[in-house]
DNA sequence: AGTTCGATGTGATTTATGTCACCAAAGCAC
DNA sequence: GTGCTTTGGTGACATAAATCACATCGAACT
């Protein structure tokens, strides 16, 4: 289980995507802010024209519907990027972004990324293979939580919090970040009743067990028989 | 209502991502081949080290579980360009491609995209664009199959279908692809019933009416009604 | 220690959707 | 035409998941 890199702030998590040298240069043009958590980094309608670094904290990527239910698309901490990244075309966020927990965060924008883009060609490369990386990772869990009902989905998506928060122990992995279970719902599209139901029977049968909030994983193979896992490399079955 | 470009072979079809100078530059990289109907570009587990563009055919991107269901993510036709875009990396497809009409396709192998992109900085640009957008179609889709049920996946998929094969008449939009309700339903997660009855109701409620085969939509906004329709740009929402 | 509040756990019920079973209609081969 | 096969249509029933309604628990604060 790969270890969070916190040691250098803008080494973008589990992609290796850039290099040393590029990292500076998208360090350089970072403006860096710090931001309350239940405040919004953008809103859906708000113009795209930033990318966001993640220096600390934790930032979700949500979609509410008029019920007042919300979808988790992606839930960031220290050392994701994200942003719409649609260079040289105006477009509009259609996820809000919601600071979950207090952070600082290192702002780019976009017109400051296109022109380091264009002066770097090596650089503009690595963003595609960074792009592709995180398609990758959108198409994977939408396949995951189309295609073996909620049971699935909630299998799927503690794999991921395994793969991305996970310390690994004897015999069983530690996911080292609190959720609760209204938000595992959110990110999965089902109900807190569901997912409390669902983890009910995942503890008795011995796959799972809850300490002071930790989900501990004790018997991967069986989540992975639930949700088909196909052992998709950790960049990409990630939060 | 966008119509298709079928004189240039090479336009990227409802994207205006590339210039011109780079379509052909692209063109002149591509291997042309002729493919079968129910013959595959490739497979779940092949190395992902081309890229297609269809000049002819139609294409979908797929999933199957064990039980011989199938999810369709993607379908594809002539001007489209896909495959997994992960330059200067090995990986693997996720998802198979089958060919579902006789189709000439171009393909162009990452070695020589890689050299392609080197050279010019400003193809690379356009091809991050191009990534951006098909990842925000990804997203959206998801979105639209996850969090409005069976009923609002469904008019999601009739609105995209109108805006990808649509052609505009007199108070109506006629979907020029003729697609069977197996085929809808593998496309929104669905069970070939399920879609028939969703479509009767559309058909009971004046929304839709079907004439040899071709669906043709009556009333847009009772379908964006049921799945919250934000009215995105016709180059996200598509198939 | 009592109060409050957000989070968890669980039964009963409803709703959405899938499954099964069957027939009709349309297209196609001979 | 006749007999196949694929597709569409629909009822009856089963299952998955949401909804509603409470009870409980534990941390935080008086």
């Amino acid at each position: 289980m790969s270890t969070i890199n916190s040691s250098n702030v803008c080494n973008v998590r589990n992609t290796e995507c850039f290099s040393a040298d590029n990292l500076v240069k998208l360090q350089q043009i970072m403006y860096e802010t710090k931001v309350a958590s239940g405040s919004h980094l953008f809103w859906e309608g708000d113009t795209t024209d930033k990318l966001y670094f993640i220096k600390s904290g934790r930032v979700k990527i949500t979609k509410s519907s008029d019920e007042g239910r919300q979808f988790i698309l992606y839930m960031y901490q220290e050392g994701d990027m994200f942003g719409q990244v649609d260079p040289f075309r105006k477009s509009f966020h259609v996820f809000n972004a919601e600071i979950i927990e207090d952070s600082v965060v290192g702002v780019i924008l976009q017109k400051d990324l296109e022109v380091l883009l264009w002066q770097n060609g090596d650089l503009a490369v690595e963003f595609m293979k960074w792009m592709g990386l995180i398609h990758r990772m959108t198409q994977t869990k939408f396949r995951d939580l189309m295609m073996f009902g909620k049971h699935g989905a909630l299998c799927s998506l503690l794999i991921r919090l395994a793969n991305t928060y996970g310390i690994e122990q004897v015999n069983h992995i530690c996911i080292s970040k609190v959720h609760t279970n209204t938000e595992l719902a959110d990110m999965i599209g089902a109900t807190r009743e569901s997912v409390n139901r669902m983890l009910s029977e995942l503890r008795k049968a011995n796959a799972i067990k809850i300490e002071n909030g930790h989900i501990i994983v004790e018997d991967l193979q069986y989540l992975r028989d639930i949700c088909h896992c196909e052992n998709c490399p950790k960049d990409i079955c990630r939060m």
